[in-house]
DNA sequence: GGTATAGTAAACCACATGGTTTTAGATCGA
DNA sequence: TCGATCTAAAACCATGTGGTTTACTATACC
């Protein structure tokens, strides 16, 4: 049972509030990047941009890896689960308003992943 | 395609980013509630928990129907699936963490509407 | 009509958020 | 070693957020 009252949930839910930090995710989910190449296609100062990285991290959406000067950052998908099954808890008593959700779902599974991707 | 430049998802993710968000909204998977049904679980005065459900209402996760004095609120299930579709996205490139996912889904399928509910 | 009830509106407050600029430190490459 | 590159840190600012108290409006009930 996913709780309401869930710090955790507190913190994923509002990393993903900000369109550059959706950003970012979508550009991880494509594979490690270093800050840099994260901040580059924001339209924001690198300061703005590793801000927004930092609340990634805290939140637990991102881990990264320090080399050298560069810091890697990749992926970590369990909070989003966890954003999902809270999301998921619901199915149930809206099952009749969640109808048209699983073809939705099956379309995107049959499209190649690269199609999936955005920019 | 969900894009994560969505104005939509903002205030729809925001809107989920606050634990009395949240459990008014478990409250109204139960069933339409008016304003002061929903205030009254909420540990804080009337003006705030009707704060929040304004922020619901931004995020169209919430309509209302004014009947008389009361404000009877009930659930919109569109947006929260928006937001599950930008999730589900990643599914592809996240394939193998995302790989527990399914079968815990399963198993809150299976379970008693009744026995999804919390409190 | 008068009173209790449901809800709104406004003023106010402390603190968080999202951005900037500037300064500084560490590391890589020539 | 020296300069370029990658990142951090701090100070600062405007605005947003989440809460309160107080005062008000409108509807229902006796």
């Amino acid at each position: 049972m996913v709780l309401d009252r869930s710090p955790r949930l507190d913190v994923v839910f509002h990393a993903l509030a900000h369109p550059a930090r959706r950003a970012i995710i979508r550009q991880l989910s494509g594979g490690e990047c270093n800050l840099s190449e994260l901040a580059a296609p924001l339209k924001m100062t690198f300061p703005a941009a590793t801000k927004h990285v930092r609340v990634l991290e805290h939140a637990r959406l991102v881990r990264r890896r320090v080399a050298g000067r560069q810091h890697f950052c990749r992926l970590e998908a369990a909070p989003l689960k966890e954003a999902m099954l809270w999301t998921e808890s619901f199915r149930q008593s809206w099952e009749a308003r969640f109808e048209a959700l699983d073809s939705l779902l099956d379309e995107m599974s049959s499209e190649e992943p690269s199609r999936a991707r955005r920019r």
